[in-house]
DNA sequence: TCTCGCACGTGGGTCT
DNA sequence: AGACCCACGTGCGAGA
């Protein structure tokens, strides 16, 4: 369709040259006009002498502005077929309807990366509010919406404050866990995921004073979040107080 | 500048429709044109009727592909102050510039999350390429410029593919250490700095099929690079070979 | 030759 | 009334 001949080019902007040097100046003001054709006025004569002269005057100006315009869209679009006024604004209207459509698809590809970035972002602020870690918390059913709390009593124990379980198409899944840290507790989380004797895909352990993460792709041989996130949890009581005290995780 | 009346609409609105109206239609073609005008052609009469005529049917064509362009523009604007012509590309180039200016903000920060989840999206991929990790490379003397071999001989034990220490700042070291994965290594690489007794500020370990890495941020009293190097070295041998079989280590 | 595209002046609208 | 904006018909210049 766009045949792009390119020899436009020499023509309209010789000849757009020419009409504005001569529009802009060559006379004063209403000189020419109010000579050629105030005289030959046949309605009204003497109520307005420069009347049509400035009326012409002003609808050059609009003229003008309105080119000025159009040749600022022209520059505006980086696209140009032909230096025609309708194509002009046909390319305009294109690549308006191009630009929104590139900046859909961006929006659309940033909130994917922001999401893809968010299972990061929800473990990482923990490591500044240490008031959310402060509450050791005694209740064990608090169940909220994928938070589990489980952690038992005491000293260098592996206090989880975050366990979340998310599949990742059929076959496998996220496993998230953050805990606090302490003396061996990475050791610990990697014995505990030793002993569950998952598949493993890719694993990755971020540890900062005061707190340990845990993300792991995992194969879910055909299980469900809730058991994922209960067989875990059960390795971790298991790791945790290896005399089998597991009295306080309800386990499936 | 922009004054922003609102009261323009219903002005432009109607005479746009009632023009248009007249325009499409009202008469057949060309019929009112030629009785009103041919007749009256001063110049010449016979050669061409219909020229004149033709070209102003022409012209009213042109006039009305233009308009419909000019709407267009207008439909694909969103932020229309005045419907007035100029205002309409002064509207659209705007916007355009607007547009622009935003695709270039939300390209550079798409290149941004885009390089934040590069570490992820360099593991994800060999989910699916199994064969990735079918080499099992028996090399253990390629030293290249940075990267250390050792690991002793063979079955369950840890071989190091490569390990750098590097100062940063006055106080602390990042620590990076690389392996082949077998069953076992991650928790083998825990131990490790467990046993190192170094105070570690921040810790990241990472786990892909075939390979598993970790990376530290340890404080480093004083110690130069090859120093903790050896240092690390040597915990890694100890906890590979537990009997203290640390001959094929420069230990200094 | 004819077609295409344009600027021009003008009349005719509407809103202050 | 002015100011404003617009469509119209027309002449003109450049390309097929």
């Amino acid at each position: 369709m766009d045949d792009m001949k390119g020899e436009y080019d020499l023509y309209w902007e010789t000849k757009r040259f020419l009409e504005s040097e001569e529009l802009e100046s060559m006379w004063g003001i209403e000189q020419a006009i109010s000579g050629s054709y105030a005289s030959s006025s046949s309605s009204v004569d003497v109520v307005a002498p420069s009347s049509a002269a400035k009326n012409i005057m002003v609808e050059r100006d609009r003229r003008r502005k309105l080119n000025e315009r159009l040749y600022a869209l022209r520059s505006a679009v980086p696209n140009i077929t032909k230096l025609d006024k309708a194509s002009t604004m046909m390319d305009a209207i294109n690549y308006i309807q191009e630009l929104q459509e590139q900046e859909r698809r961006m929006q659309e590809e940033i909130s994917k990366l922001e999401s893809e970035k968010t299972s990061i972002r929800d473990v990482v602020p923990i490591i500044e509010r240490d008031d959310l870690l402060v509450p050791q918390r005694k209740k064990r059913t608090t169940q909220s919406s994928s938070s589990l709390a489980l952690g038992s009593s005491g000293s260098s124990s592996l206090e989880v404050t975050q366990l979340r379980v998310s599949k990742v198409g059929e076959r496998a899944s996220i496993v998230e866990i953050t805990c606090n840290k302490r003396r061996g507790s990475m050791v610990k989380l990697c014995e505990v995921f030793h002993s569950l004797n998952l598949k493993i895909i890719t694993a990755n352990i971020t540890c900062v004073p005061g707190s340990i993460s845990h993300i792991l792709l995992v194969e879910s041989e055909g299980m469900e979040n809730a058991q994922m996130r209960e067989k875990v949890a059960a390795a971790v009581a298991e790791v945790d107080a290896p005399r089998s005290l597991m009295s306080n995780i309800s386990l499936q």
